[in-house]
DNA sequence: GACGCCATACCGTCTAGTCGGTATTGTACC
DNA sequence: GGTACAATACCGACTAGACGGTATGGCGTC
């Protein structure tokens, strides 16, 4: 009797293209690379997948999946004010920095990196994923806004796109560094400017520039 | 008469480097797409590097150099007042978002995405980049702290990669979205954020978390 | 016995790097 | 200022290997 995690050898594949792409890159990634990691053969990938880049797609939209329930479970999300789950988001983010660099980067970020370009589907697909993690914070957002700083300028989904943003350029510091000590420290930076985008709202409402 | 920018077929593949990688990455990139991009053979690109990854050593050397002078030369430099350089940095970057994308996106940050894990060389080179244009910035950084948020507990380093995070991970949202919209409203933030950084500081000295 | 799943052997193409040779530039001497 | 010589720059065909993808066959389950 195979276990129901083992014998479903594409998501055995799916999650090998996870970690090896995160680490050497998508073109710097072959197809034996991921099918060594799953501990399979050529054969059975390309019985799941008809080409590489069909799995860089559904690669996507399992990572698409994962970390969306992923998140949706975090505990942040039992405060009952809309701005402590907001920082109780980025608290989280920091708090999920362990392991090796291919464990906590982004794949879409890696990947949109490299193919944004050449790829237009799994651009496309990289940016779906990430607009829409950004979609499931952008409400917490909106409604910290309306009860603290009802007055302000900026959109709420700008805010989410900085948030996101930080977070990209972290990773590609922690890679320069080897280590998630940046990414830290910018978190906190990221933290200390929501506060102050919530508190102080006539700073806010001020005309920029 | 060849002129000297013209017989220089170094410089060129170097240049032709900086956009050919930028936009397809640097495993996905050929010798022969630099070849071609820069008007030479293969023969005279193995002249001048002995290989792709000597080629891509030479790039970030080159790259830092060219970038540093850039820097220098901005119009920033002039305020007397170090906050409103640094503000003035901020802006001048988001002045030169135009034209295509591997124009104005940041060669060390796409390179370092993919090489970090099996190209040591290339990813230290990166590093090194990286960090030397953050110190050319943190002199300015601390002297505006000491200027008006004494009391501050953040490091001017720590402010430094904080800028240069959120501009790497705009430059991923630009390939996403394939416009720099993101990237400057990104930079709005980031400016927002400076502007408190540096005036109500009794909101920097309270004791974090 | 048909079908889904997977393994092995194999193929064609692409690519980094080589190599023998040619052009161009610089230099020293007359 | 012309000539001999040397060094550097450049060219393009070629090679060895890697890689994405295919063809075929086995094996378990219904």
């Amino acid at each position: 009797m195979t276990t129901a995690v083992s014998h479903n050898s594409k998501t055995q594949l799916l999650n090998a293209a996870f970690q090896v792409i995160r680490a050497k890159g998508y073109a710097g990634t072959t197809v034996e690379d991921i099918c060594q990691e799953a501990g399979v053969t050529k054969g059975s990938f390309f019985h799941h997948f008809k080409s590489k880049d069909e799995l860089a797609l559904s690669a996507t939209a399992h990572w698409e999946a994962m970390t969306e329930s992923f998140f949706a479970s975090a505990p942040y999300h039992n405060h009952p004010d809309p701005l402590e789950r907001l920082l109780g988001y980025v608290d989280f983010r920091g708090s999920i920095l362990t392991g090796e660099l291919p464990d906590y980067t982004c794949l879409l970020g890696t990947l949109v990196q490299e193919t944004y370009a050449t790829h237009p589907d799994i651009r496309a697909a990289c940016d779906r994923g990430m607009s829409r993690h950004i979609a499931q914070l952008t409400p917490d957002i909106a409604a910290a806004q309306k009860r603290y700083a009802p007055k302000a300028r900026w959109s709420p989904e700008s805010v989410g796109y900085f948030i996101q943003s930080a977070l990209q350029g972290s990773f590609i510091f922690a890679k320069a560094k080897q280590s998630p000590e940046v990414a830290r420290e910018n978190l906190a930076h990221l933290r200390r400017y929501l506060k102050s985008l919530f508190t102080q709202s006539q700073n806010n409402d001020r005309k920029e520039k």
